[in-house]
DNA sequence: GTGGACATTATTGTACACAATCCCTGCCAC
DNA sequence: GTGGCAGGGATTGTGTACAATAATGTCCAC
């Protein structure tokens, strides 16, 4: 569990937790944000709720429904590829910035960050570890000093997160561990032109890992279940 | 002018009303938004207003000071230089991605934004025609067919607008003009990696033509003004 | 005449109450 | 038994009133 709040909760407070928890697979896509709920679990009105939702749902995180309320995302597969076609284009030269300005202590940063990834994996807490291993990649754009790239790749994998927890297929189970390993030694060597060539098959086989086939849990899918 | 809503401004219309206002210089970077001015001018209450600049803050167009109210952006010189890095990243090869889907609709749409910009101009009304300009960039997301990126594109066209508006040096008046033409050529002729080539250059071209060597008119500025 | 402290005013932050809308349940007709 | 319709309950949308805070103007002491 996180810490509880000192205080009160702030608007952005309760945002930074509804995010957390969407990350860690706690929350899963088309879940009910209910206001009355929301308020009552955080102990703050629901003004603040609302203010905290709107900014979910400009981040893409959350969709609302007039007077039906706020759901968590369920990005279509038309969304999913869009999401990892943006990410295609900015994290790997993003991740060649980073390599220039590597210092040790940025190393075994990440090094930690793929340490503390890889025991939550073996105590079973899956949803922290994907989560982590999501703040690797936000890590590397903070690394490479560009904050406002840092921002869109945050949003970016957030909604990644989402697309895994729908559209994910069982094979392939440690995807990850390699290839962050295999990042971190190019970083280690500050070989630029590695880190962007790892990046780029890194995020190309997350694609490939996704059954993008056609729309699976989503509207509609009623009828392709049932026919 | 642009016309009046039928009957009440939604959050989503007064936000967007406000973008084109920004986009258009016809709010300067650091204009006061005072939320009871705005929700008289818009005939709607405060509760729609708050939401507008909600939405806008978390694009960063407008920065929120606390018990101070909302004012329009002033993105500092790192903030200028973020922008154009992440432009940089996403529209050479989202351009040429346009290019492989291009019809001969889309080349005359995009030769007509560019008359209408054009027309603006030779008309005086430099905001608009710097905000058709803009949208020439987000049209070419929306040809490529990829609505995320599109989003992202538009929320830093809009911010280089308001960079543009704090930076922007006197010399070499009639940047854009050539540069789109010539991009629509390649467009034309369904060259692709031309048209990546070409947008780059073209935002590399931007960037030299703006002062970015140290903060100018930002907080602080008195003093080197007076001094 | 200058500096500081205080009161005033204007503006934003927050909560709450009411209105609007939708979903669900139960009933009735066929 | 099925379909439609109406009523009740619950949830979100919206406006407004009040509290908190910061900026400004004024007054007095030195």
């Amino acid at each position: 569990m996180t810490h509880v709040q000192a205080r009160t909760a702030t608007a952005e407070t309760v945002a930074e937790a509804l995010e957390r928890a969407i990350h860690e697979h706690r929350l899963p896509p088309g879940t009910k944000l209910g206001e009355d709920e929301l308020s009552e679990i955080y102990g703050v009105s629901r003004t603040r709720i609302r203010a905290a939702l709107q900014a979910l749902s400009h981040r893409r995180l959350v969709e609302h429904q007039r007077n039906r309320g706020a759901f968590v995302a369920q990005p279509t597969v038309r969304e999913a590829r869009e999401v990892f076609e943006a990410r295609a284009l900015l994290e790997p030269r993003t991740a060649r910035s980073a390599a220039m300005r590597m210092s040790d202590a940025h190393v075994t940063a990440l090094q930690a960050h793929i340490d503390a990834e890889h025991a939550a994996l073996h105590a079973g807490e899956n949803g922290r570890a994907l989560s982590l291993s999501g703040e690797f990649h936000i890590e590397i754009a903070r690394i490479a000093d560009q904050s406002t790239i840092e921002a869109i790749v945050r949003q970016l994998v957030v909604r990644s997160s989402l697309i895994i927890a729908l559209y994910w297929r069982r094979r392939s189970a440690l995807c990850e561990s390699h290839a962050h390993g295999a990042l971190i030694d190019a970083f280690a060597a500050r070989d630029g032109a590695l880190a962007e060539e790892l990046m780029a098959h890194h995020l190309l086989d997350l694609v490939t890992s996704l059954d993008l086939r056609n729309q699976s849990s989503q509207p509609g899918s009623l009828r392709a279940a049932l026919g």
